[in-house]
DNA sequence: TTTAGAATTGTAATCATTACAAAGTTGTAA
DNA sequence: TTACAACTTTGTAATGATTACAATTCTAAA
């Protein structure tokens, strides 16, 4: 389990990388940090909104885009309705619900070549920046309510 | 390589799954069997729309959902502007080009547990149906193009 | 030949995402 | 401090994929 992190931190995870910690990228980063459950861009907004009235959804939209060219957060494709946001860039796979929609965490599973995640290589000539594993089904708590 | 499929081949395999073999499902069968580049539903549409003028793009979406719910393909979420499809049901994992948007066939990573593609399998409790790998970053046709 | 159910079609609606230009903010050099 | 240029944010409009839905057409069995 990862610590969340406090401001000062990613103010700091920000100008490392270049970035102006702004307000609203302080706060998308905060979002994302204490919210790993792979939020949506309208999430973020939503979320965010009431405490900053004047907030856009391109500003979260161009943040995000800003946060994943630097590698800070991952951006998944798992859903077909709408892209996901991931801050946790350790080493591990995705499950979709494809009853209730819910993304979870799940452990990589185990392989000789260490290739995962946000490690480049080549692969058949091609440059493979990041690699993604998916599992789709039905999660634990639809399951239980399916067999009542 | 799977050798393609003829005409009474595909009507075969959609009786076998209970589907009435109409012309604009088999249509989409044979597209998708002999253009394995993992097309779109416009991409499929636009192939077929000349020789069948009357033909909807609804019902391309009518006939995919069917033929991936009978499992005859996949559907492929590696690209975020929309979904691809696969009528390639042996195991293997995708690769999407971020510059060109070409998504090439590659190998499985080599796995202790056969677990990847179609197979369904219990893991923490939730029901896998299906298992997607995707590597994304540059082709190789690119990276000779940026070389240049 | 009739008819009910299934399949197809076209249009309109929805929703995520992007384009873009205007307005606001910040840091720096004079 | 001031002025300016670069950067950032914002709001609106446009785009494009997908879905909803009702009307039409097709099919197969009685």
């Amino acid at each position: 389990m990862t610590k969340s992190l406090n401001r000062e931190q990613i103010i700091k995870i920000l100008l490392v990388n270049d970035i102006k910690p702004s307000l609203q990228r302080i706060s998308v980063m905060q979002y994302l940090d204490s919210h790993r459950t792979h939020p949506s861009v309208d999430e973020i907004y939503n979320a965010l909104s009431p405490d900053m009235p004047t907030l856009s959804k391109t500003t979260v939209y161009n943040v995000l885009k800003l946060l994943v060219s630097k590698s800070l957060i991952q951006q998944l494709t798992i859903d077909d309705k709408k892209v996901l946001f991931d801050i946790n860039t350790e080493k591990h796979a995705h499950f979709i619900c494809k009853r209730c929609g819910k993304v979870l965490d799940l452990a990589m599973p185990k392989n000789e070549n260490e290739t995962y995640g946000t490690q480049s290589f080549m692969l058949d000539g091609n440059y493979i920046e990041e690699t993604q594993i998916y599992y789709k089904g039905i999660c634990n708590e639809c399951l239980k309510k399916i067999n009542n």
